[in-house]
RNA sequence: GGGGUCGUAGUUCAGUUGGUUAGAACGCUGGCCUGUCACGCCAGAGGUCGCGAGUUCGAGUCUCGUCGGCCCCGCCA
């Protein structure tokens, strides 16, 4: 025998009488003198080795953890008084007939053996050592069947995988890019791609009907616990598609990833407005799980002696809030928290308002009165016992407060079920956003997204009236996959580049390829990215994708294994035409 | 770029108003132990309190700066 048998969490009673041969790392040594029992890991499980007096090879006092062993024995059945039901092969045991170290190892940092908190920092030093632990095997294995049963789906559906250019032209709209600078040509540099946006129209240009690409993406913006500056997408391209051949594609895709996850997810998803989901929720990307819209009541206090109610609603603000179903009975310690929380977020301040046997109390009792607080009480679905929380101010920040708040109070209510999925589209987004800062109008999604038909009538008028046929898909207050229905005409995405401030020039020295492109027919066509990191991340429970990806980057965007980034030889820089101008270790400015 | 938070033994943590030689558990090393499975028992080693200044008779503790991890805002078409 030259390779191993068996895995180590392979064995069961019936290879009781077996002759076997396991390789794998030393998880824990008992050494009970006279005789040693250790298991031995693999990603597969544990398995007891016994070491009587008289087995050959490595002493039992070599034996310590994360050494990597070979282990020759027999499999023998365990006395019913000696079974370990915690692990899947603890009716039987391995006789050891002889141990050889295969390596040794020096005590690791952290225990392997264990599942205790360290430290991020040391965890990701050493992440062939974390790696080694169950929690993140688990996680990575679940992503590998995720994204298999995507490819299953995606080929069985008719979609052909297509690989495009990690090595791209830049383009300055959206996240800033990694530059690769080319050797052959001097100061000239290719982008790594945000998206293959470009790539994948081109492929239905091209033919190619349906396409899929579980990709690489790269941005060159700040890290947050579900942002990397390389992370996965699962991008899609459908030619002669409408929103609803895209929902139904992307329903089946999402429901075949959770089932490869063990959960059942009902069809079809649930679908609102951005308008609507900015109102009720606060957020582009809601959370439906706790429930608890948010209620306009702005009309209750325009003449409210309530100085900042009123004073919110005459300047063309709002009051609004929601209900915390059972809140009636926080504390006053408890209130003051979320009304400190609120201003941190920016919020003048929080009105609370409840309904105990009867008898309303609220913040703003004295100075708004009872009728209108009833109402308003009574409008949001307040019953007794609950607890009503309103703020006042300008529209969109108001919507973000509370979306936020909500949040907040659902989270502490544990009205936020891990394992409860509630998928959502969010549908009819603005075409463009005013940017104050450089007092234009921006692409919401992406320069390609189509316009509403209905809508086109606005492009010069009401820019921002304008709706795109685009869709974001939302589980639990997460964006997991976001794409349109795109520009297929070459007029009409002249037109959309001429809003954006971008002239017929400068579009076609950045796009003139896909222009062109667009000129030698082009079928309506359309598609969706998904986050598979984030996708990955929510069904494994975790908060941040760092816990997803084998060797994630820091908040600083720097690989505390490998070291990366790093200077490079003045050689390198050369054959580059490259000249740095701060030294290293230096901030630039 | 801004705000918050954390940094003490290999790991997880404790450390009083600023006061003697900085502790515990686990791990590690040595010894004992023939049915353990978080084995047990005995003994031992192990510290630039992230780093640098400052205040003070005296700093793990207070101040300032700095480095690093994490979270958030900006940013992320």
């Amino acid at each position: 025998m030259n390779y191993r048998t068996h895995t180590c969490g392979q064995l069961r009673r019936e290879h009781v009488g077996q002759t076997v041969f396991l390789q794998g790392w030393v998880h824990r040594v008992r050494d009970l003198g006279g005789v040693t029992f250790f298991d031995v890991r693999d990603r597969h499980g544990l398995t007891q080795v016994v070491v009587r007096a008289g087995a050959d090879g490595a002493s039992a006092a070599k034996l310590r953890p994360e050494v990597v062993v070979a282990v020759h024995g027999y499999v023998e059945a365990r006395d019913a008084s000696v079974v370990n039901s915690k692990i899947s092969t603890g009716d039987i045991e391995v006789v050891a007939t002889g141990v050889e170290i295969l390596n040794e190892a020096k005590t690791p940092p952290f225990p392997i053996n264990e599942d205790v908190a360290v430290l991020e920092e040391t965890r990701l030093r050493f992440r062939y050592l974390d790696l080694r632990r169950p929690a993140l095997q688990r996680n990575l294995i679940l992503r590998h069947k995720v994204a298999i049963a995507a490819r299953r789906y995606f080929d069985e559906e008719g979609f052909l995988e297509i690989e495009t250019p990690i090595l791209t032209r830049s383009t300055p709209e959206g996240a800033r890019d990694y530059l690769v600078p080319s050797r052959v040509h001097r100061g000239e540099f290719f982008a790594l791609p945000q998206s293959p946006q470009i790539f994948k129209q081109i492929l239905m240009i091209a033919g190619l009907d349906r396409y899929f690409q579980i990709c690489r993406c790269f941005r060159d913006e700040d890290l947050r616990a579900d942002r990397q500056p390389e992370f996965t997408q699962i991008d899609v391209e459908v030619s002669f598609a409408t929103e609803e051949l895209i929902y139904e594609i992307v329903e089946g895709a999402t429901r075949s990833m959770w089932t490869a996850a063990g959960f059942d997810v009902a069809l079809p998803f649930e679908r609102i407005t951005y308008a609507d989901a900015m109102r009720l929720y606060g957020s582009d990307k809601p959370d439906l799980r706790p429930g608890m819209p948010i209620a306009d009541v702005s009309g209750l206090f325009a003449e409210s002696p309530f100085t900042v109610f009123r004073d919110a609603v005459t300047s063309a603000g709002v009051v609004r809030g929601f209900v915390v179903a059972g809140g009636g009975k926080y504390s006053r310690k408890e209130l003051d928290d979320l009304t400190e929380q609120v201003r941190q977020m920016g919020g003048s301040g929080l009105i609370w308002t409840r309904v105990i046997q009867g008898a309303l109390q609220s913040s703003a009792l004295k100075a708004a009165g009872e009728a209108p607080l009833r109402q308003a009480f009574d409008a949001a679905g307040g019953q007794e016992g609950d607890l009503l929380l309103m703020a006042a101010g300008p529209s969109d920040k108001m919507a973000t407060l509370l979306g936020n708040l909500r949040l907040i109070v659902a989270r502490k209510a544990g009205l936020l079920k891990p394992d409860e999925f509630r998928f959502v589209w969010v549908t009819n987004f603005p075409l463009f956003e005013w940017n104050p800062d450089d007092a234009r109008w921006d692409s919401m999604h992406h320069p390609f997204t189509s316009p509403m038909p209905d809508d086109v009538a606005y492009l010069e008028s009401e820019p921002g009236r304008v709706r795109a046929r685009a869709y974001d898909l939302a589980v639990n207050g997460s964006e997991i996959a976001g794409g349109s229905i795109r520009i297929h005409r070459p007029d009409v995405q002249r037109h959309v580049f001429r809003l954006l401030g971008i002239s017929d020039e400068q579009a076609s020295a950045r796009f003139g390829f896909f222009l062109e492109a667009l000129e030698y027919g082009t079928p309506p066509h359309g598609g969706i990215a998904f986050g598979l990191d984030r996708i990955i991340a929510i069904l494994c429970g975790e908060s941040s994708i760092r816990e997803v990806m084998a060797f994630p980057k820091t908040a600083q965007a720097v690989d505390l294994m490998s070291g990366a980034p790093s200077t490079v030889d003045d050689r390198q820089l050369r054959d580059l035409h490259i000249q740095t101008v701060a030294s290293p270790g230096t901030k630039g400015d």
